[in-house]
DNA sequence: TTGAAAGCGCTAACAA
DNA sequence: TTGTTAGCGCTTTCAA
């Protein structure tokens, strides 16, 4: 790595000369800039960024914490976030929580280390059962700045990106509806969040507000990967439905692909409907209509908002909660 | 941020001893020790790691450039790699090429400002299709060690760990044969690479070794993901066959669906196979059976190979060349 | 057993 | 117009 101290000897000046010169101050001479300059893009020479961390307390680094990079929600998220955080000149501390709080604490704390200018996270499944989020008031006091996104928490005064999952839920079940379905099965493999809860509230309120009756045994749990199949089959093989509604990435993708096993004669009739995006509804035939999450908005209004936050040097902020708008893509 | 300053300032005594006491050297007092260890703790000392890599030159922390993070191969990669380096006590600063050469070079420039210790790369496709390895070339002759990862390139000499294309796709169309399968089609929505020309010989071979003649109209590109299901439609609608194999993570998902559409009564007499994992396979029912392409263990091997490569002070390093084992999983 | 000083690469106030 | 100096937080050598 070429230093500033590097270029000094070369030129024969000093280093504050050769600093000065490449931030183009207006103290230097024409003519040693110009040199310094030369010789810099000729050593392809970067200013290192650890020494101006230190010196400025400015990483122009952001830290970013996903529970789990597998799930093509958060994958999505992850994009905008790079994305963004490229467009408006930041680097991304990237950490898995892999659903675990411990790990979570991890991550903080090695974004704490002196090497971000704030977070944006996702707390871990586990941390929002739990109901620990001390690390999260921990950094808090230390004044350390983060966003969170999606799962939120309201226990926790900070910004926030998410999307209205009761009303996501509640326009795409009224979508089913005023196409003339009335026996719509619920599916989701979301472990116990809030998110979950406010979908299946949006869920209950359109059933309610276009006076359908709720059916437990119509709402299916599809956590365990290893016996969803399974709980899709029988229900398919022993109920009158006429639509499906998925409120995770996957759901959807399986219930149509099992009813076009069991109840091929069905599939025109029974629309299915589920999280996703352009790319993910392609996976089945013929492609599903989607709610689309927007994640990469989310990840985008997570950026936006975290720098914005960090700009803002008063003590006081007012914190800012950002709904994306989320809409049912017809296929 | 507590630092070490602050601490001798309350305990009075001076920095270096607080930083000899928190690092156990031996010749500083215990009862010293104790009081420094205590005040730390309760502060929540961190050490600033950005002084630390200015001090050492050695910042525990890998880049990681990733083509696609909404391909789910490279996500599970990042995972292995984020699970790996962790457990080995690195960090990750994370940069999505989005496939283009433009943001590769941005990536690697950011990755050499001081801030890394070597990174991991699977080149952007447009990289690849140009033969534009100069930033990789320069970032060699600048001595920063990098390790290549699933699209490796011949004319780079350095580390790389990747699967044997050619082989895996040897294997499964020769499993798919062994089952009696003799018209089995091809698909592939991965543009340009080496690998994909690899995976191609890979099943030619296999039909070869069983003299099966090779049908260039069962080969079917599906790159473009607005025309995929009309191309595949069009072949399930016009040509025998009774087994398909998919080269990408995507495909074999979509032919199924379209099948089960098309020719709901062939299904149970064609074998689908393609790239997955197991929890991708089960979005399919039946669910399929897959080339596990161990993508967990490729980012783990990827951060093996590069801290032993960093760890490595000799001038003239032989690279290593890892070839992680594939294998059929039937469902 | 403890502390002073130098230095990693950089910027900025101040001096020349 | 250029250079000197101090300091960001840390480790380490050497001196006390």
């Amino acid at each position: 790595m070429t230093t500033l101290k590097q270029l000094a000897k070369l030129l024969n000046v000093s280093v504050s000369t050769v600093s000065k010169a490449l931030s183009d101050a207006d103290d230097i001479g024409e003519e040693t800039k110009k040199r310094v300059k030369e010789l810099a893009e000729t050593l392809n020479y970067k200013p290192n960024k650890l020494a101006l961390g230190l010196k400025s307390n400015v990483t122009n680094t952001l830290g970013v914490v996903i529970p789990d990079i597998l799930n093509p929600f958060f994958a999505e998220v992850l994009y905008g976030i790079q994305k963004q955080a490229n467009a408006k000149g930041y680097d991304t501390l990237v950490c898995i929580s892999n659903e675990t709080t411990q790990t979570e604490i991890n991550a903080i704390q090695l974004l704490k280390q002196g090497r971000i200018d704030g977070f944006i996270i996702s707390p871990a499944s586990q941390t929002i059962q739990t109901n620990n989020f001390t690390h999260l008031e921990a950094a808090k006091n230390e004044r350390i700045k983060f966003v969170m996104f999606d799962r939120v928490d309201n226990n926790i005064q900070t910004d926030k990106v998410s999307i209205d999952d009761q009303k996501a839920v509640f326009s795409a079940t009224e979508w089913l509806i005023k196409k003339g379905k009335s026996k719509i099965v619920y599916l989701s493999n979301i472990e116990n969040l809030n998110i979950s809860s406010d979908r299946k509230k949006g869920f209950h309120e359109a059933l309610h507000k276009h006076n359908i009756q709720i059916q437990p045994e119509f709402e299916l749990n599809l956590t365990n990967i290893e016996t969803a199949h399974k709980t899709i089959e029988k229900f398919i093989k022993s109920n009158h439905f006429d639509a499906a509604i998925a409120v995770d990435n996957n759901s959807a993708i399986m219930f149509q692909s099992l009813l076009k096993s069991f109840k091929p004669e069905l599939v025109n009739q029974i629309t299915c409907i589920g999280f996703a995006n352009s790319k993910t509804s392609k996976l089945a035939y013929p492609p599903l209509s989607y709610i689309n999450q927007n994640a990469t908005k989310i990840g985008e209004q997570a950026v936006d908002l975290i720098i914005e936050r960090i700009k803002d040097k008063s003590d006081n902020p007012t914190y800012k909660e950002i709904k994306v708008a989320t809409d049912v893509v017809e296929v």
